[in-house]
DNA sequence: TGTACATCAGTGAACGCGCGTTCACTGATGTAC
DNA sequence: TGTACATCAGTGAACGCGCGTTCACTGATGTAC
C-alpha cells in the first residue's frame, strides 16, 4: 500500500536510526537488511525504495551519526567523564560511533569514511575549545590525545572480560592528564 | 595425500599466521576460510583437520597473536614512538591486533575475548615498568592511558581520509604526556 | 635394512543456508476534474 | 466538497551467489614385521 509523504520521511528516518543502533551493536557485516527493516517496523523488500544498496545505507547512516546538528557542544571535562562511564561502556548501541565502528569504517566506502572524517574534524575543533592547555596549540593536542584515549579506552574496556581491568581502564583514562594536572 | 608430522605442524602455523594477517586487514566476517587456506598454500577442505570451526580459528588466532613468548618487552617511549608511526598506520596486517580488531573481538567467542584480555594484562604490566610516573600507581595509570591513546589514536588515524588530520592524530599522541613532561 | 600395508592430511566436489537484491503485486494516497 | 483514477511505498515470494561445513577419495607417511 502507498503511504503518506510524511510517513515516508518518518520511515526513512526509522530505518537509519535502526541501522545505526544495530551497526554499533553488531558491526556492519553481521547486520542484515531484514534486521534493519524489521527493527524499523517494515519488511525487507521496501528497502530499495529508500537506498541504492547496503553500502549506501552504511554511508547515509555514518553521515547521520556525525551530523553536527544532532550533537550538543562538548565541554572537555564533563564530556570525558560521561564518555568513560559504565553506562557508556554497557550501551554500545546508543554510544559513540568511533568507539563502536572506528576499526571497521576504514574498510567501508569512501563516502562512509568521509562522513566520519568530517564529523571528527568538527568534533575535535569543538572539544579543543574547552580542553586543558596554556595556548591554542596545547589545547588542540589535548583534545586529539584526550579523544584518542577515550575511544581506545572504552574500546578496550568493552573488549576485556575481566571487570576489574575494565573499570581500571575507564578510571585511568578519566584520571590521566586533566584531573592529574588540576589537582597536582 | 598424507603429509609428514612436521609438515602438519608447519601447515597449522601457516594457517594461523595467514588468518591473523587477513583478519587484521579485513575483519573477521569478511575473511573466508578459503581465503585463509589459500594464503597458507592449502585447499579449503583441509581446514577441519586443524580446527573445529571458524570460531575456533578466530580464538586460536587471538591466542597466538597475544602469546607473550612472541613479543619483546616494550620500553614505553620507544614503543609509543614506533606504535604511532606512519609505518604502523599503513601496515594493518602486520600491526597491533587491539587497534585492528579490538572493536570486533567483543562480539566473538568468550575464548577469543579471554585470550586478548590475558594478553592485554601481561602487556600493560610490562609497559608500566617503563611508563612515566613518580610511583607505581602513577606509572600504571600512565601505561593504561598511554596504551588507550595509542590504540584509539592509530585507529582514528587509519579511519580518517584526510592525511593532515591523520598525521596530526599520530603526532598529538606521540607528543602528549611523555614528551611534554620530559621537555617541560 | 627392506617390504607390505594401515593410517590419515590434504583434495575438491557437493550441500544447504542466509544474505543482498529483484520484481510482480497491492491498496492507500493524493491529484484532476 | 465529492468522485475517479493514476501513482507509488510497501509487501513478500523468488533468485542467485557465496559462504561454512561435510564427505568420499587419494596417495605419501610411518609402522609392523
Amino acid at each position: 500500500m502507498k503511504v503518506s509523504r510524511e510517513q515516508v520521511r518518518e520511515n526513512r528516518a526509522n530505518i537509519v536510526a535502526a541501522a545505526l543502533t544495530l551497526f554499533k551493536e553488531r558491526g556492519f557485516d553481521a547486520v542484515t537488511l531484514a534486521d534493519v527493516m524489521g527493527k524499523a517496523g517494515l519488511t525487507h523488500g521496501g528497502f530499495y525504495g529508500h537506498f541504492r544498496s547496503k553500502d549506501d545505507l552504511v554511508a547515509q547512516t555514518c553521515a547521520h551519526a556525525t551530523d553536527p546538528g544532532e550533537r550538543a557542544k562538548p565541554v572537555f571535562d564533563a564530556y570525558r567523564t560521561s564518555y568513560l562511564s559504565e553506562r557508556h561502556r554497557e550501551d554500545v548501541g546508543a554510544g559513540c560511533i568511533y568507539a563502536a565502528l572506528g576499526g571497521e569504517v576504514v574498510r567501508q566506502t569512501p563516502q562512509a569514511r568521509h562522513a566520519l572524517t568530517e564529523g571528527l574534524k568538527t568534533f575535535i575543533d569543538a572539544l579543543a575549545l574547552t580542553a586543558p592547555g596554556e595556548d591554542e596549540a596545547a589545547r588542540r593536542i589535548a583534545a586529539l590525545n584526550g579523544f584518542s584515549a577515550m575511544v581506545g579506552g572504552i574500546m578496550l574496556a568493552r573488549l576485556v572480560d575481566d571487570p576489574a581491568l575494565s573499570d581500571e581502564l575507564l578510571g585511568a583514562n578519566r584520571t590521566a592528564l586533566g584531573e592529574t594536572r588540576t589537582t597536582g
